[in-house]
RNA sequence: GCGCGCUUAGCUCAGUGGUAGAGCACUUCCUUCACACGGAAGGGGCCGCAGGUUCGAACCCUGCAGCGCGCACCA
């Protein structure tokens, strides 16, 4: 740093320091390092999507995560921050399959078939994956690379298979026909996490169908989906209700198709709303999922007229078949409306379950899937209620309580080709192998019927030792499913005709295995018993995140932690904001309001991007994303390195000892500035309150380093006494080292840069900051020892006060006058008590006063000659005519209002006995100590004004 | 509909019972030998509204309003 630039320049530091950082392995985590005194601390990242780009929000959730592992680290722990990136099923496949599509090189995937399709989508993951990790880099995380895993591993993926047979063989693992969300556009099913409630607005059509046993009746119905009336197989109304009450057993015409009017019974269900439209609901029970229920409580025929992909089926009729589900909305009114019997439509706002990634409505449908029975639900709901597991902020725990409360069976099945391969196989009754099979094998299962048994029996086809299938009965359709890990199993199961399951399994139920899974667990208490990482490194300490996946990710990875380990997974869990645009949108690609964070590293630098990103995010609030807080950390940055800078102009030995002998008052105030700064960082830190650390770092370091401590020092540095000057540096190579070290999480690039460069390293132990900043250790307050060796006391902070007190004063009287802000003018002081000539130079420095005189006991002010006084000093600027004294005399004159306002307030309260009498004694005290010091301030404004000219 | 959160200076936000704060923005002065990505001085607030508790309320309680977010099968 023998040539200092004049302003920081990041990018020629910070792939110098990240390519060191790594070169001497500094984020590699080592469990055989750990011991008491060295305890583990570790992080598991959430995540990416292996094909994503880093957006703002990564920025934010990474920062904290770094902040967290740089702090544990000069804190003495060993720290493994693990990183890695998801598969993201439908994302990935939809993307590939797309491109694909564009570039002509197919119609549909099954034009590739799946092996095909799944090279392809390896090449992309390949191409384009790893793309988000290396912008992780690029802000600084500082995870160890060495371990980074893919969700997609093969070791991963066989944890996956692993705790799925595990749980299949349990029975938590179902194969059930349910109704489930259909997404028509990805053409798979998803569970009830990835549905998103919105508002749309569309109609409430009235329809009319006649009562078949009384021609002439006619009930009318209410409903915004008209395209279903050709799969209505009732109508229902509630058995209250009196209008309808003669009718329930009756029939009804069914309106469409045309050609095919069914007749439909009234049936009578409680879950009708007389009060709603017209209190005649249209029972479609394949499209919904209350009039799926209404069916089968009513033993209702089930016509489904949609296609997968949204399309209207043959079913529907000739009119509608072929049309999309929305085409078929309006053509299925209009055909209402050709026959009469549509008798009005109204606009209406309904809320509609939107497919969450593909963002168009999803279709209750009915079909078969596999269905997960949440394991170790009640130690995953105490750990939270109870406190023992920790969300900041804690309200984030009521909104889980209230999840867990309810949680529904996770539909676990894709038809997707890219993620998981379900490891079951299927032999369908009545399946050409079948009577074989059963001939062969049921009385060694116990029987081969539904009802049999519906518990997993363990049986080996193959014969092998260690080869084992879990063999279960569908109760609903009477199949075989046996799930194996075993490639013997899975052999000769597709030699006796079984068939692999052809769906995925959601990426979801690879991620809630994260927090061991990465650790290199393998299900087998004898091996991972032995594995050194997961003993050291299990539970981990803290995970960031977002709330919008505290269902889909952080309750799960809960449940399997405590299923798999016995364990919680983490101890607390810091849910960040979301970043949000001036107007408060969220972040969103097809907005284009979200920034690129690379571009805002190359315009303002990495450490800048942290510092304003972090600066502007509260616990428990969402972000307003501004680049002006970028701006703001860049200045920041610059700051910190122009101090630095004018710390390395004044030369002198580096980190001299501090002679309490020769501290000035300004000495002691900076340093118990500092002490109160590493208090409050501290308490901060321990309540996850990170733009307050930040808060407290910059008004520490800007307003009362830089701008008053720095500029006060300047006094003694162009003065002649050396042994103050290299006290004032050794006291300056105090703060600086202290601040550095404090920053370093936050801004680990220019921190780093400044610590080597003014030779902070040099002095220390290659572990403990000689090396790196990265291990130099985290800064204590002061003990108070050190506090009575450097004569920290009170009164130091009432002379420093009183000082910056007198000198806004003057620099007010200055402006006042006119003066300008470069010019230096003559101020006579008269201190009420010792001033040492020391602090006489800070003054004239800080006033930019030349002279500035002592009056002699004798000297009086002409008259007309402005000034001002504290408790410091009467500070005189003999300068008459200069100033505007009309402006000066209302100044005064409203300072006088101020005053007296102020003192009146006091005068009330003390009077009041109520006040002095229940009030505790401090307080009492402090107020009457607040009247005296109006009370003197008022003779002082009082003097001011006596001097001014007539 | 139920639940949660928010409402303080023009903007973004601190402030959990005792003199209303910060940063940015704004006005004025200053290119003075760390920094104009800077320095100095200054203006600006019935703390969403209405009640209550208290000697004392931005803070505690109740109600209301506006905004945001969860959860919920009203067709």
């Amino acid at each position: 740093m023998s040539e200092i630039p004049k302003a920081y320049e990041p990018q020629s530091v910070e792939d110098k320091w990240y390519a060191f950082w790594q070169q001497h392995d500094c984020f590699k985590a080592d469990p055989a390092r750990v011991t008491e005194r060295r305890p583990a601390y570790s992080i598991v990242i959430p995540p990416p999507n292996v094909t994503g780009v880093l957006t703002l929000g990564h920025v934010l959730n990474n920062t904290i995560q770094d902040i967290l592992a740089r702090k544990a680290r000069m804190e003495g722990k060993e720290v493994l921050w693990l990183p890695g990136t998801d598969h993201a099923g439908i994302a990935t496949q939809t993307v590939v399959e797309r491109t694909l599509k564009k570039q002509g090189a197919i119609k549909h995937r099954d034009d590739l078939g799946r092996e095909k399709f799944l090279e392809k989508v390896w090449e992309w993951k390949e191409k384009h994956g790893g793309i988000i990790i290396q912008q992780l880099k690029k802000i600084g995380a500082s995870c160890d690379w060495s371990r980074e895993r893919f969700t997609m591993d093969p070791e991963y993926s066989r944890c996956v298979q692993h705790v799925f047979v595990d749980l299949y063989r349990k029975g938590l693992i179902y194969r059930g026909k349910r109704m489930v969300n259909w997404c028509p556009a990805s053409l798979t099913a998803l569970s009830d996490e990835e549905v998103v409630m919105q508002e749309q607005k569309g109609s409430l059509y009235y329809f009319k169908v006649e009562v078949v046993e009384e021609p002439g009746t006619w009930l009318t119905i209410a409903t915004t989906r008209p395209e279903t009336i050709p799969a209505d197989t009732a109508v229902a109304v509630n058995p209250k209700d009196p209008r309808y009450a003669r009718l329930i057993g009756k029939h009804v015409r069914r309106a469409l198709p045309i050609e095919n009017q069914a007749h439909l019974p009234i049936v009578a269900d409680d879950h009708i709303d007389p009060e709603f439209g017209t209190g005649v609901l249209k029972v479609t029970p394949a499209h919904d999922r209350a009039d799926f229920d209404i069916g089968l409580r009513h033993q209702l025929p089930v016509i489904d007229v949609l296609n997968a992909n949204g399309t209207m089926n043959d079913l529907a009729g000739k009119d509608l078949a072929g049309l999309d589900r929305f085409a078929a909305r309006k053509k299925a009114a209009e055909i209402l409306e050709a026959h009469g019997t549509l008798e009005k439509a109204e606009p209406y706002a309904n809320n509609v379950g939107f497919s969450e990634r593909a963002g168009v409505p999803i279709e209750p449908r009915l079909s078969e899937q596999w269905f997960l029975k949440y394991p170790a639900t009640q130690s995953s709901q105490s750990c939270v209620a109870q406190g023992s597991l920790r969300f900041h902020p804690d309200r984030w725990a009521k909104v889980y309580d209230h999840w867990m409360a309810g949680i529904q069976d996770w539909c676990i099945s894709r038809q997707l080709w890219w993620g998981h391969r379900i490891p079951v196989w299927t032999l369908e009754k009545g399946s050409d192998r079948r009577a074989g099979f059963d001939a062969k094998f049921a009385a060694q299962l116990g029987g081969t019927s539904p009802g049999a048994t519906t518990t997993a029996h363990r049986f080996s086809f193959s014969g092998g030792s260690g080869a084992e299938s879990w063999v279960r009965f569908n109760a609903d359709n009477g199949s075989i499913h046996a799930a194996t890990l075993s490639a013997a199993e899975e052999a000769k199961l597709v030699e006796l005709g079984f068939v692999q399951d052809p769906d995925v399994l959601d990426t979801w139920f690879s991620s809630w295995l994260w927090p061991f899974a990465t650790m290199g667990w393998v299900g087998e208490s004898a091996k991972d018993n032995h594995n050194a990482t997961l003993k050291a490194f299990y539970p981990t300490a803290d995970l960031v995140t977002g709330p919008d996946i505290i269902f889909f990710w952080v309750a799960r990875m809960i449940m399997a932690g405590y299923e798999f380990m016995g364990e919680m997974p983490f101890r607390n869990v810091y849910f960040t904001g979301i970043i949000r645009d001036k107007q408060g949108r969220k972040m969103s690609k097809s907005l284009g309001n979200s920034p690129d964070p690379l571009d805002l590293v190359s315009k303002y630098g990495a450490d800048a991007l942290r510092f304003g990103v972090m600066r502007s995010a509260p616990l428990g609030q969402d972000v307003i994303y501004d680049e002006l807080n970028v701006e703001l950390g860049r200045n920041f940055c610059n700051k910190l390195w122009n101090a630095c800078r004018f710390r390395q102009m004044q030369g002198g030995d580096v980190q001299a000892e501090i002679r309490p002998d020769l501290l000035t008052n300004d000495d002691r105030w900076i340093l118990l500035r500092l002490d109160q700064a590493l208090r409050e960082i501290e308490r901060a830190y321990e309540a996850y309150r990170f733009s307050e650390v930040t808060q407290t770092l910059y008004r520490f370091f800007w307003s009362e380093y830089c701008d008053w401590y720095v500029e006060a020092s300047k006094a003694a540095f162009f003065g002649e006494d050396t042994a103050i000057r290299a006290n004032k540096l050794a006291v300056i190579d105090f703060v600086l080292s202290h601040t550095l070290r404090l920053f370093h999480p936050f801004l680990p690039f220019i921190t780093e840069e400044l610590w080597h460069g003014l030779g902070y390293a040099a002095d220390m132990p290659a572990q403990q900051g000689g090396l790196t900043l990265m291990t130099a250790p985290w800064p204590q307050p002061l003990n108070e020892d050190e506090k009575l060796e450097w004569g920290l006391e009170e009164s130091v902070d009432q002379v420093a006060n009183a000082k910056i007190e007198l000198v806004g004063l003057g620099r007010n009287l200055r402006a006042l006058s006119n003066v300008p802000a470069n010019k230096k003018v003559r101020f006579v002081i008269r201190p009420s008590g010792d001033l040492p000539d020391a602090e006489l130079a800070t003054l004239r420095l800080l006033l930019n006063a030349d002279p500035l005189e002592r009056a002699t006991p004798d000297w009086k002010p002409e008259k007309g000659t402005a000034m001002v006084s504290n408790n410091l000093a009467d500070l005189y600027l003999p300068l008459a005519g200069l100033i505007d004294t009309a402006a000066e005399r209302s100044r005064l004159g409203k300072e006088l209002e101020k005053v007296d306002a102020e003192i009146a307030k006091v005068q009330e309260k003390l009077a009041n006995p109520n006040f002095t009498q229940k009030v505790p004694a401090k307080v009492l005290q402090e107020h009457q100590q607040r009247l005296l010091d109006w009370q003197t301030k008022k003779q002082q404004i009082l003097g001011a004004l006596a001097n001014l000219p007539e």
